[in-house]
DNA sequence: GGAGCCTGTGAG
DNA sequence: CATCGCTCACAGGCTCC
């Protein structure tokens, strides 16, 4: 092939020429080599190649996580076909060339798929690349489930409500207002650090006017444009997604004439209604509200009437927009105000107001008096009692019921403060009254709420506008779900562990941050709560538990992460039934440097590199070095690595960190467990027989005293014993004890690898039986003793362990 | 007296 | 049919040193 015909095939081709080309170069010779044969002959050669191959791996202890996988992959996939045929069949998977009966294949593996073969292959099991990749970063064959296809169909509409469908979480979130809220707000704010130099920060000295501008009622008035029949003004207007138990978005005016709020359920709304009065309860327009948000911001950032300097995102229906003021000249801020709304209706049809003035709080507490359809311009010199007195304590922000209960419990609840010129007088008339408020609500809080009242802002509520970069930059990242969170086993919770983590790591590397620190949340139904509450699927009355880790390192993988999540899981005692919501926090954000990231995603194994022939190899140099595709030696025993990976974090810890720290680690549950089963084999060491035999001829000693023991069939005994124990009451203490002396002779003599051969057997042993079996009182005590004895035993060696691996030793097997 | 963890609170 | 109860950040109390 030309080079100029290199240049053209996408990087997916042209590493599956490099390849192919490679792998033909070692068997044949090239000269005689057309087009034509190479793809006739492909098929054969290829099945054979495969089984060479995977005998070749498996030879070498490569890890045949895919054994009884039939894969057949449909299309273009990234990673490439190739790359993931040769993953495949070097972890024992079967390749299928060409799918003549669909029975062939147990699974099939696309990135993309159109309707109709999304039809034909509904019945199959149809994941995403990730599965076989991340399989083999974890070392184990992952459920399929948790990279089932979520196709984000429009046209057979079938609502999802149960957790365990792949498509859950994506149908929840694109229906769920308050997820869409805040999503929309953190891409507004990332807007903010991308197009930072539209902005002209003002220096401390700078006298400012603040213009706060907010739609009215929103979603109601979006949604309402889609009901021409109804009138916005008058006609009470909610928008919900149920009749009953469901929470109103948006209300308009019309409807909190009669009390009703955003937040509220349907049915308390209604029980406000006096009657012959019906409420309009209106479906969400999303698409809508962000095309009217769109207009909206454009707008702001060009108008005929004012230049912003700082055009601050609140959320998606707010914004405060600063502008510094000029000694020479006087604006008419009426009119700007009177303009601006015009221009903003005229393009949305649907109202915002404005409060202004020359401070944060002033502006915010004059949009509240202005609203709706108006605007309002107070400065802070002039608030007086008549205007406190139309300010409620709840208007001023970081005021909420919890804090309002607690001021009007100190005030003896009465009278119950009804206003901000009340709290006012309270204050003054009663000299202890600041000193307690702040005992109650807070130092902080109580001088912020001092401050409004003289119309003046705090410190923290001014960075926003002085150290807008630093104000905007994301300082965690989460994901919540306590809707619709209904499981039967801990298994369906670890794939749903999965989809929410592969969602969060999407973020991570759009952010192109990691992750240094964990946490899991969890929402367990309240002892006296019934099973299911009011809302349909809701969470209802619960006691929420933490359980928080920090990572030795910042990660942005997929697999080690979503272990130690699932690792959490098992730290706090919440049976999968009880469970009623997850969340998952990454917090202590850091940066990855970006180009090494970039790179390390994009390379071609330098012994497939080697093997093209000679002359064409500049060719490819070239091109390759063009699009920054990296020629790289393969890591050598990468499942070992992937192995201690994917160990817990805090295992790790607590290993490292010696007896006396153990002993502050609350991980009780597992303290527990670990106590009844050292109580359990007590009792047990003097009744049944245990199965490896006394320890005058375990195999254990054998091969200690005579090397001619194959470490391969010690490792089929630990499987069968493992396997027979595991559904049972778990392995005899004397046959442990055995064990373990060995795993320390192992350990003695720095064979270390054969320690993790082992505690990946087991590890593998106990993951295909946990399916099964892990209730049992055997497989549970397996789990601990891997995770207690035998990984700390390996732990013991890291040193040694890795100085094995950097010199690559063979096992001795 | 400060670093860091945990929880409560509020916002849209 | 229900229903879509998210996600960020700060403050303050606590413990540990
Ligand atoms: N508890 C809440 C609060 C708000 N929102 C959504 C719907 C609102 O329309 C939008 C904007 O919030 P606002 O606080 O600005 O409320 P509105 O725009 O509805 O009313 P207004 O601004 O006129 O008070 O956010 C929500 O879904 N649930
Ligand atoms: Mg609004
Ligand atoms: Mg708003």
């Amino acid at each position: 092939m030309e080079d100029s015909v290199l240049s053209q095939l996408s990087d997916d081709s042209l590493l599956e020429y490099i390849a192919d080309l490679s792998q033909s170069q070692s068997q044949l010779d090239a000269a005689d080599y057309t087009r034509e044969q190479y793809f006739r002959e492909k098929s054969a050669r290829q099945q054979q190649q495969d089984r060479a191959l995977q005998e070749e791996n498996k030879q070498n202890g490569v890890p045949q996580i895919f054994g009884g996988c039939a894969v057949y992959i449909n299309g273009y996939t990234k990673p490439g076909r190739l790359q993931l045929h040769e993953t495949l069949v070097r972890h024992g998977g079967k390749f299928i060339h060409y799918l003549s009966s669909k029975r062939k294949a147990t699974h099939i593996v696309a990135t993309n798929m159109p309707l109709k073969k999304r039809k034909e292959f509904a019945n199959y099991k149809v994941v995403t690349p990730e599965w076989i990749v991340e399989s083999v970063k974890a070392g184990k064959l992952l459920p399929w489930q948790s990279f089932a296809h979520a196709w984000d169909d429009k046209q057979p509409k079938i609502a999802v409500t149960n957790c365990n469908d792949p498509n859950f979480l994506n149908n929840f979130f694109q229906n769920s207002r308050l997820h869409h809220l805040s999503n929309w707000k953190s891409n507004l704010r990332q807007n903010v650090l991308q197009l930072n130099d539209s902005f002209r920060v003002p220096k401390k000295k700078d006298s400012l006017t603040v213009f706060h501008i907010d739609f009215d009622c929103f979603f109601a008035s979006v949604a309402a444009l889609d009901f021409p029949n109804l009138d916005i003004d008058s006609d009470p207007i909610v928008v919900c997604h149920g009749t009953h138990n469901s929470d109103i978005s948006s209300c308009n005016y019309a409807a909190r004439k009669y009390g009703i709020k955003n937040g509220m359920w349907v049915s308390d709304a209604k029980g406000f209604l006096p009657q012959g009065v019906t409420l309009n309860c209106l479906p969400y327009n999303f698409e809508k509200i962000e095309a009217k948000s769109a207009e909206f911001y454009s707008i702001l950032r060009k108008n005929d009437f004012i230049k912003f300097d700082e055009i601050l995102p609140i959320s998606i229906d707010e914004s405060i927009c600063v502008k510094i003021s000029q000694s020479s000249e006087t604006p008419n801020l009426r009119d700007i105000c009177q303009n601006l709304r015009n221009e903003i209706y005229k393009s949305t049809n649907c109202t915002v107001s404005i409060g202004c003035s020359d401070t944060l709080i002033m502006s915010r507490l004059n949009l509240k008096r202005a609203k709706p359809k108006s605007s309002f311009i107070l400065f802070h010199k002039d608030v007086d009692d008549t205007f406190l007195s139309n300010v409620k304590l709840s208007d001023i922000p970081g005021v909420g019921s919890s804090t309002i209960s607690k001021i009007n419990a100190l005030n003896n609840q009465e009278p119950i403060l009804e206003n901000v010129l009340q709290l006012k007088k309270v204050i003054n008339a009663n000299k202890s009254f600041i000193g307690s408020m702040t005992a109650t609500v807070g130092n902080k809080l109580t001088k912020k709420i001092l401050l409004s009242l003289d119309g003046k802002d705090d410190d923290e509520s001014l960075k926003m506008i002085y150290e807008p970069i630093n104000f905007f930059e994301r300082k965690s990242l989460s994901i919540d779900i306590n809707w619709g969170i209904r499981f039967n086993s801990i298994h369906e919770v670890d794939a749903f562990i999965d989809i929410c983590t592969k969602y969060l790591v999407e973020k991570l590397n759009e952010l192109k941050k990691k992750t240094s620190q964990i946490n899991l949340k969890l929402l367990k139904r309240a002892p006296n709560a019934p099973i299911e509450p009011e809302k349909y699927l809701g969470c209802g009355k619960c006691d929420s538990m933490n359980r928080n880790s920090k990572l030795g390192i910042p990660s942005n993988e997929f697999g080690f992460l979503t272990t130690e999540i699932k690792h959490n899981y098992r730290c706090v005692s919440c049976p999968p039934n009880e469970l009623r919501g997850i969340s998952i926090q990454f917090i202590k954000l850091v940066d990855v440097p970006s180009t090494k990231d970039d790179i390390s995603k994009r390379f071609i194994n330098f012994e497939t590199f080697q093997n093209l022939p000679n002359d064409v190899k500049p060719g490819f140099v070239n091109e390759l070095k063009k699009r920054k595709i990296q020629i790289k030696e393969p890591k050598v025993n990468k499942y070992q690595e992937s192995f201690l990976n994917e160990i817990p974090t805090q295992l790790r810890n607590e290993i490292k960190k010696d007896l006396i720290i153990n002993e502050k680690i609350k991980n009780s549950e597992i303290d527990r467990i670990y106590a009844k089963q050292v109580q359990r084999q007590n009792s047990l060491m003097n009744s049944k027989n245990h199965l490896l035999g006394n320890s005058n001829e375990s195999i254990f000693e054998s091969i200690k005293f005579q090397n001619e023991t194959s470490f391969k069939k010690i490792c089929s005994k630990i499987i069968a014993w493992v396997d027979f124990t595991v559904k049972d009451n778990g392995p005899h203490p004397k046959d442990l004890e055995l064990f373990e002396n060995y795993l320390d002779k192992l350990s003695d003599s720095n064979r270390v690898p054969l320690i993790l051969r082992i505690s990946k057997l087991i590890s593998n042993e106990l993951n295909l039986k946990s399916l099964k079996y892990s209730n049992e009182n055997g497989f549970q005590i397996w789990e601990q003793q891997l995770i207690k004895t035998i990984i700390p035993k390996l732990m013991k060696n890291k040193h040694t362990f890795q100085t094995v691996r950097k010199l690559d030793l063979e096992f001795d097997l």
